[in-house]
RNA sequence: GGUCGGAUGGCCGAGUGGCUAGGCACAGGUCUGCAAAACCUCUUACACCGGUUCGAAUCCGGUUCCGACCUCCA
């Protein structure tokens, strides 16, 4: 059996994977910063690392997975008000900006929910481990390799650059960096106070209108960027863990910032196996607020939006977004959606069919090779897209044996069940849909099949059609096969 | 300008030198009272130009386009 095969950004290479503590696995994975609903771009991550968690588990590893939330930073008055304004009004009335984070995290996780992303073991706040920043920026400061410069903190990249490899996993070269970075740089705010324009706040000295601000040895202010993953990572995973993952637009700064404050603080590049997926488009744009092609998740579930012809589930785009694999671009449009849709659909009904059938006294077809082929996707560097072709196969032999020209003995029709479970359900973590639909729509739907069937019976089919066509504008699609008809939601 | 990554059949999208991924759409067929669903068939597409090789979508060089990052970003 071939080991599990990971592309690790830091080697741009596949190695084989192992947790370093036999059978546990720390990962981290940044997740999102909460001042805004979650858009379609963060859902690609999320279904990403929660299948590689899936995948890890099923290969009978324990996994601790951290993703943070990031509630620090900016949240200054979000709605454009000026500080007299903010503060004349009455202190409820105020923009409280634990709320907005709150609030966010809160829309963040409802769509986590839906699409069937597991919650992380731990999910820890910026906010709630400024203590443990503050310890590291000052572990930093004490090796000589951050300055204090006016009640902020700034990463010295150029004294960092003599001992270390400032640039390895983004595969920047600092020399260019000192001599590119002057031109736009210069409009960013605070540059004077920086010895170098690459170097990078630990903590920033808050501006008066900055409402989220916490007390430290360098006057009031809030932490940096980049701080706040590597204190988290630290503090929960210890100072190296297996995997930290992340967008590819994470690799530089933020990431690069990471790898040098941890090796500052602790002398270790803080993760063995640095994983990123890649970003999405839009109709082969990227989604930006200049394009207005920017969908919420929520509008895509909706369909309320001027870019979608139709709403799209939660699971569908989950389905669409392992159907490519996760260093590709993927791009949305409603024909890439609407196949997505498509095949997802028949993929459920294969299932429905397969828990359906009866055990012939032999086989005719093989299952094995099935299962083989999609743990063998699976380790090579999670090609989930080989995983739903092969899949695919699966409810391509399910039809067949439905259909009578193939046959499934007991232990072959377990077999294909299990298979379809553990890979379909368990690893890709695909959830059935429509499976909110009670024992009493069940029942009624009975009645109406029992109705019509007498109807054709009576060879009545104008009557027949009428229900068959009725239904299937209330979104009911009937089926009629030669042991009676089935319905699913159309 | 610098760094990195792409260009695959009507659409999406795999492909880690030889063994025609897969989905959707279209078309023909089986089945059916008619449909739908299901099943079968739809038998090779890889930006361009060179090169390496018995053999290249896959490796090397060049060209043209596209994208990401270099500034908050999933």
């Amino acid at each position: 059996m071939s080991k599990f095969q990971l592309y690790n950004t830091l080697t741009r290479k596949l190695e084989d994977f192992e947790p370093a503590v036999s059978g546990r696995v720390g990962m981290y994975v940044c997740g999102p910063t909460v001042y805004g609903p979650p858009h379609l771009g963060h859902t690609r991550g999320p279904i990403l690392f929660d299948v590689l968690r899936r995948f890890m588990e099923q290969q009978g590893w324990s996994v601790r997975f951290v993703k943070n939330i990031t509630d620090v930073g900016h949240l200054v008055g979000d709605g454009d008000e000026g500080e007299d304004k903010l503060q004349k009004q009455a202190r409820l009335e105020q923009i409280e900006p634990m709320e907005v984070a709150q609030s966010y995290t809160d829309a963040y996780n409802a769509v986590m929910d839906k699409m069937n992303v597991r919650r992380p073991s731990i999910e820890p706040k910026a906010s709630g481990h400024i203590i443990e920043q503050i310890e590291m920026i000052q572990t930093i400061l004490s090796k000589g390799l951050a300055y204090e410069s006016k009640g902020s903190v700034y990463f010295d990249v150029a004294a960092y650059a003599k001992d270390h490899h400032y640039g390895e996993l983004s595969g920047r070269v600092i020399e260019e960096l000192m001599a590119g970075a002057g031109e736009q740089a210069r409009s960013l705010e605070g540059q004077e106070e920086k010895r170098n324009a690459n170097d990078f706040a630990l903590w920033k000295k808050a501006s008066p209108e900055h409402i989220m601000q916490w007390s430290s040895p360098w006057g009031k202010g809030y932490p940096g960027w980049h701080i706040e993953c590597s204190a988290m990572s630290a503090k929960y995973l210890g100072t190296q863990f297996d995997i930290h993952g992340g967008g590819m637009d994470l690799l530089f700064p933020h990431h690069e910032g990471e790898i040098a404050q941890s090796c500052a603080a602790h002398g270790v590049n803080p993760a063995r196996f640095w994983v990123h997926h890649n970003m999405i488009t839009i109709n082969g744009q990227k989604m930006a607020k200049s394009l207005n092609n920017g969908i919420l998740a929520e509008d895509l579930f909706s369909g309320n939006h001027a870019l979608l012809a139709q709403p799209y589930s939660p699971m569908t785009l989950r389905f669409f977004v392992l159907q490519a694999h996760y260093r590709s671009t993927l791009d949305f449009s409603n024909d890439a959606l609407q196949a997505a849709q498509k095949g997802l659909q028949r993929m459920q009904a294969a299932w429905k069919t397969a828990q359906g059938l009866k055990a012939s006294a032999s086989s005719s077809l093989e299952m094995a090779d099935l299962h083989q082929a999609c743990a063998e996707a699976m380790r090579n560097d999670l090609a989930t897209p080989q995983v739903i072709a092969h899949l695919f196969e699966w409810a391509r032999r399910i039809n067949l044996v439905n259909d009578g020209r193939e046959t499934l003995d007991q232990a072959g029709l377990d077999q294909a069940l299990e298979l379809f479970r553990t890979y379909y359900f368990e690893v890709l973590g695909m959830q059935l849909e429509g499976s909110g639909d009670d024992q009493g729509l069940v029942s009624a739907m009975q009645v109406l099949l029992d109705l019509r069937a007498q109807a054709k019976a009576d060879k009545n089919y104008a009557l027949s059609d009428s229900i068959r066509d009725r239904l299937a504008e209330a979104g009911f699609q009937i089926k009629d096969g030669k042991d009676g008809s089935s319905w699913s939601r159309s």
